[in-house]
DNA sequence: AATATTAAACAGAAATGATTGTTAAGGTAC
DNA sequence: GTACCTTAACAATCATTTCTGTTTAATATT
């Protein structure tokens, strides 16, 4: 993700309202390594917004990812999770805390899609989630 | 997950018993490389055992989940999906029909958490999600 | 700089869809 | 036959999305 000030560009040169609301999403999100929940984004949002609503955290969240400016990731079976750092990278998630940590190497010299597929199968990107147990929940 | 006959005699094994529902189950999976939704196992049962319950698949996954017969997969943002091959594999989802390809490459010299996480971090495996488009969404 | 205009965004409620919990009735295995 | 597990049906839950009327940010206009 931008900074907010960049962002706010980005989003205005997309025809999109910087509402104060956005602006405490985007303070939460920035620099936000805990790859937060929707409900965690609100929560943290409201307690500097009290007034917010969840849809908004919701829409927010949704425009966010589809204008690229965060990743959605799909690696908790229970909800799905963002992260405004969307340099590529991979992920940990414990199977116990769900804790989720980054994991920045880059493994696609080694992590290719087999040559047999290759004419068939176009390939945008691929994400590891490696799974474990933290040394807290150890 | 093991042929029919010897799922039996593994589901027996763990005090679970063979009815005629899980036994559709388990006939639409062995083999199954469609990596089908609930709903799409239900939709399979049906066919042959019409009274079938949603219920009843939900559970039958689940306990097979639990007794690592079948793989769920977190893969598609709208459901999970289930795979009967519990060989270690990896996936590629087709972003735009979300159809599921097993990609059978060995990563695992390659893919490795790195060590300064090691002490702290146990790795019960990874997964591999390679996303793109397919030749038919192309 | 203040005002009008308008499309976008808002809050709140309600709906949706996937999944899970409960329970009485029925079936499996010994 | 008995004990225990499983089923079906239903209700409940949870994350997420849709709907609706209201408000607001951004821009044009005065």
């Amino acid at each position: 993700m931008e900074t907010v000030e960049k962002l706010t560009t980005v989003l205005r040169n997309h025809g999109m309202k910087i509402t104060p609301q956005r602006l405490m999403i985007f303070k939460v999100l920035e620099k936000n390594t805990s790859h937060p929940s929707a409900e965690e984004v609100y929560n943290k949002v409201k307690k500097i917004y009290p007034a917010v609503s969840f849809t908004t955290i919701y829409k927010t969240l949704e425009t966010l990812r589809d204008i690229g400016e965060i990743k959605e990731l799909i690696i908790d079976e229970d909800r799905k999770h963002y992260d405004p750092n969307i340099d590529i990278h991979h992920h940990y998630i414990c199977s116990h805390c769900k804790k989720i940590l980054d994991i920045f190497e880059d493994f696609s010299p080694h992590v290719k899609l087999p040559d047999s597929l290759k004419s068939d199968y176009t390939v945008t990107g691929f994400q590891i989630s490696f799974q474990g147990v933290c040394k807290e929940c150890a």
